[in-house]
DNA sequence: TCTCAGGGGCGAT
DNA sequence: ATCGCCCCTGAG
């Protein structure tokens, strides 16, 4: 495998603590798909050993996903604002953001309307496993998500049986939706709430679900999405109103945490889940 | 076996 | 602006 000096990063919350559905931990290996590649990660220490299938060495591909060039240092001492921020921070050292596919993240995450984060796991796999390209990874089988030709083009039938409910028609409309408009290319040059209004106007597609693809998919570094721990972190920890609306609390926190609010949410979020 | 909530959003009021 | 409903799971 290859190696990289890689400090500062707990590989572990930041791949498995719900920003993304698609990695797994098994006998010390992290195994991660997304649609075009497979990448198999190994932390010893300061140490991370990777490689990526079937593309092998695919540096380039694994410090955007990573998010390597990011000056981690600086975003912890700008968020590192109260005491909730602070141990946070000190139990979860080195939570990271990373930064997805577009494609597998809007797609993934139009899974979680009322669902809960095994679920939405169990289908992502249901449905790669289905639809996705299968790889082997030093002997495993591992299956890509799905492009979004082949979700477009599944019968329903076929999406149900990944048990995804009602949320079966939201995403085989928004596979044909990316399909039709090409707009997974063009939102990557966007402005936030040019890419947010985007993201809204597919069907199915809400303010929470739009932030999180914005916040883990396109690299937008001051959002809060509020899901229900979020509007428990705004009213439990910071007082604000619980009749406020979504987009004032959003504000406030981006305000707040000036310019890194999505940062400053990915350790609350680890800090009051560990609460309950 | 049954109830219920779980990382929302839509559409009818 | 509020509220019932969408379908499926796992926990209790």
């Amino acid at each position: 495998m290859n190696k990289l000096h890689l400090p500062l990063y707990n590989l572990k919350t930041t791949l498995l603590g719900g920003q993304s559905f698609s990695w797994d931990f098994e006998d010390g290996y992290f195994y991660g798909f997304t649609n075009t590649h497979a990448i198999k990660l190994k932390q010893a220490g300061d140490t991370l050993y990777w490689q990526t299938y079937p593309e092998k060495d695919d540096i380039e591909f694994l410090k955007s996903y990573l998010r390597l060039e990011t000056n981690y240092l600086m975003i912890l001492k700008r968020i590192n604002k109260d005491k909730y921020i602070k141990t946070a921070i000190n139990k979860f050292s080195g939570l990271r953001l990373v930064k997805q596919d577009f494609e597998q993240t809007l797609l993934s995450f139009l899974l979680s309307a009322v669902n809960n984060v095994p679920g939405i796991r169990k289908s992502v796999r249901l449905l790669s496993r289905r639809l996705g390209k299968k790889i082997n990874v030093d002997g495993k089988e591992i299956y890509l998500f799905p492009t979004k030709e082949a979700i477009a083009n599944a019968p329903l039938d076929m999406l149900l049986e990944c048990r995804i409910g009602f949320r079966a028609k939201y995403l085989k409309l928004a596979a044909q939706h990316l399909l039709q408009t090409g707009i997974s290319q063009k939102i990557q040059n966007f402005k936030e709430n040019e890419a947010r209004k985007t993201l809204k106007a597919i069907y199915g597609v809400g303010n929470k679900i739009a932030d999180c693809v914005l916040t883990y998919s396109l690299g937008f570094d001051n959002i809060a999405p509020l899901d229900r721990w979020g509007w428990r972190i705004a009213t439990k920890l910071y007082g604000l109103n619980p009749k406020a609306k979504y987009d004032e609390i959003r504000m406030w926190f981006a305000d707040y945490f000036e310019g890194y609010a999505s940062w400053a949410m990915q350790f609350l979020f680890e800090y009051i889940r560990a609460e309950k």
